[in-house]
DNA sequence: AAGATATAGTTGTATAATACAATTATTGTA
DNA sequence: TACAATAATTGTATTATACAACTATATCTT
């Protein structure tokens, strides 16, 4: 892997951090929500029904931080906590009404920001685009650990 | 755009975005910074010489988030303030000596981060995935603002 | 040239997001 | 049954952030 190449990705990875990290606010403001509870609430949404403790693992977030978004989520309105029956130190999430609506709009939402910004992508270059993002994700998820420090963080 | 694909797209963002933040935050801890000074530092060490202002709107926070941000980093020996002489309005910053050494190392790390990355994918889709990645930065940089509210946020 | 307007930066203030440590409740194990 | 493990919560501190108000400097308008 030449330095250039990996030059270009990093400025390429900048850009697309700052312009999602803004795309996520906007979602959000839009739908009188915190980021962390868009975040949350997308996940609830995809799994229909969540440990908190699991919730937290995707999240790449402490459980403490995760009882506290849930705490404001279940005020608004928006998830319920519901006890695992079988065993009760589990509390599973799962959407409520007004959580079900805004993570419908939400949704859409996202799936139209991102068909928008396909429409600058000529059409022939769209699959290979899909492929490309997918085998980078997977290689930066299957990477991660090792390299430096972070024992603090690591869980 | 197949909706299909879009939600591949998404899932793989998600992804990305996820690991990158903890990609940043080891980074920093393992410089004894914190994730905004680590932003901060790298656009300073890239730019070599640049004013708050022009500093905030490309690192996307307002400018008086960066002018804390940038009082730690004096504080620290991470970079100086060096007025502008035909216009006192304005302080650039740039590295100090202490900045200097970790904008290396992080700068090392980085690239090594990336080209481990790209050691998990086939060498003969490297081209495709840099060309990609690249497109879609574009793309998504090109399409920003528009779509739903955030008009508290604009700049 | 004087007053009005604009720009860069700082400070006051509030809030969101976060982690770590300690604690409680529950479950599993020796 | 006592002890270890796990899920969640609460106490506390810190980081990152924005908006509004302000100061200092520069530019524009008449």
């Amino acid at each position: 892997m030449e330095l250039k190449h990996i030059r270009l990705i990093r400025e390429a990875m900048l850009l697309l951090q700052r312009n999602l990290s803004w795309q996520w606010k906007s979602e959000a403001i839009c739908c009188g929500i915190t980021v962390a509870q868009c975040h949350t609430l997308l996940e609830v949404g995809k799994s229909g029904e969540i440990a908190q403790v699991k919730l937290a693992s995707i999240l790449g977030i402490d459980s403490s931080t995760l009882s506290r978004t849930i705490d404001g989520m279940v005020q608004a309105g928006l998830v319920e906590r519901k006890a695992k029956p079988d065993d009760r130190r589990f509390s599973n999430i799962i959407l409520a009404e007004q959580g079900k609506e805004i993570y419908e709009r939400i949704n859409l939402t996202s799936d139209h920001y991102y068909a928008e910004i396909f429409s600058g992508i000529p059409p022939e270059k769209h699959r290979e685009v899909v492929e490309s993002i997918t085998l980078l994700a997977e290689a930066i998820n299957n990477s991660s650990s090792s390299e430096c420090c972070a024992k603090e963080l690591s869980k």
